[in-house]
DNA sequence: TGAAGTAAGACTTATGCGGTCCTATAATCG
DNA sequence: CGATTATAGGACCGCATAAGTCTTACTTCA
């Protein structure tokens, strides 16, 4: 569990290829799906959806498509699943107005609900740029991670252990 | 998106309620479900599953039940999520094995299995004892997870206001 | 005008969570 | 021993939601 939705995930795909190749006009959602192999229709909903919360800039006939509005360094990962999946809450009763019943009883969202913040902010400071991969090694973008992740000498372990 | 599963909330109050009530003696699934009007038949099953992954003690038989085989303290939420939901990953194609078929022209996966690592860090660190009530205010724990999260004053600008 | 594109709603399919039912087994008490 | 209370676990169902398709309408440019 835990895992972002495939359309997040198309999402995600699509903007990094837009920064990619940002050569000023517009790509559409045929060539992006081309690109990475995805249903087109499918993608052409999320860039519409993206599009509507401002995140692209979209230019219908021919030669038209998509294009970022703004730099992929000032565009987080957070905002674009947002945007696809609305408002991520880890626990299941956090739904703003209604909540859940037990209340009085589950007393264990609050920790949860710091945990989610952090997972938010982590997202949050995970620019388009980061998943980009013409800029070099980017040494400072693990660095990063680690600090926020941060803690111990065993952070690590998850990685390259995958049974 | 991005939502803990329901189980792996029951498993977490449970764990946290048996942490709690840790009078030596074991508590039964049905006394939890119903302090907490959980269905218990469902929680039962969890149960048993944190009993597999020992996590918990079970004792069969008349005032049987189940008891923590670790102090609370040494329990994290990442363990008790991943043995009712198993691995949990943001991607949905790092199932490890398989894979997915795009795995040539996906290249956002390394940096958002960073972000994976980083969020199985954060759970990592928190444990059942976090939880808990009784540990007063524990001031620390805020300090902890700010640390983690760490980062801009925008923060918590995420808490408070959810429409 | 026609091809290529976005926009959007309705619809279908598939998956998996949440939950129930049922049977078997184990332990404790009277 | 037998009844009761518990865990153990498989089979099953309903439903919410994700994923994807179909269709129609509108826009732009050559």
């Amino acid at each position: 569990m835990l895992r972002l939705t495939k359309k997040a995930d198309y999402g995600l795909m699509a903007m990094k290829y837009l920064a990619e190749h940002a050569s000023g006009s517009s790509l559409s959602a045929k060539d992006i799906a081309e690109a990475y192999h995805i249903p087109g229709q499918l993608l052409a909903k999320i860039l519409q959806k993206l599009t509507r919360e401002g995140l692209l800039r979209s230019h219908a006939g021919m030669n038209g498509g998509y294009s970022l509005t703004r730099d992929a360094k000032d565009i987080s990962a957070f905002e674009v699943i947002r945007a696809i999946d609305g408002p991520l809450f880890i626990t299941s009763c956090t739904s703003g107005a209604s909540g859940c019943d037990l209340t009085a009883s589950c007393t264990i969202k609050e920790p949860l609900a710091r945990v989610n913040d952090s997972i938010t902010n982590l997202l949050r400071s995970t620019r388009i740029s980061d998943l980009m991969e013409e800029h070099g090694e980017a040494p400072e973008m693990e660095q990063k991670l680690i600090n926020i992740a941060g803690v111990s000498d065993a952070s690590m372990e998850s990685r390259g252990s995958r049974s």
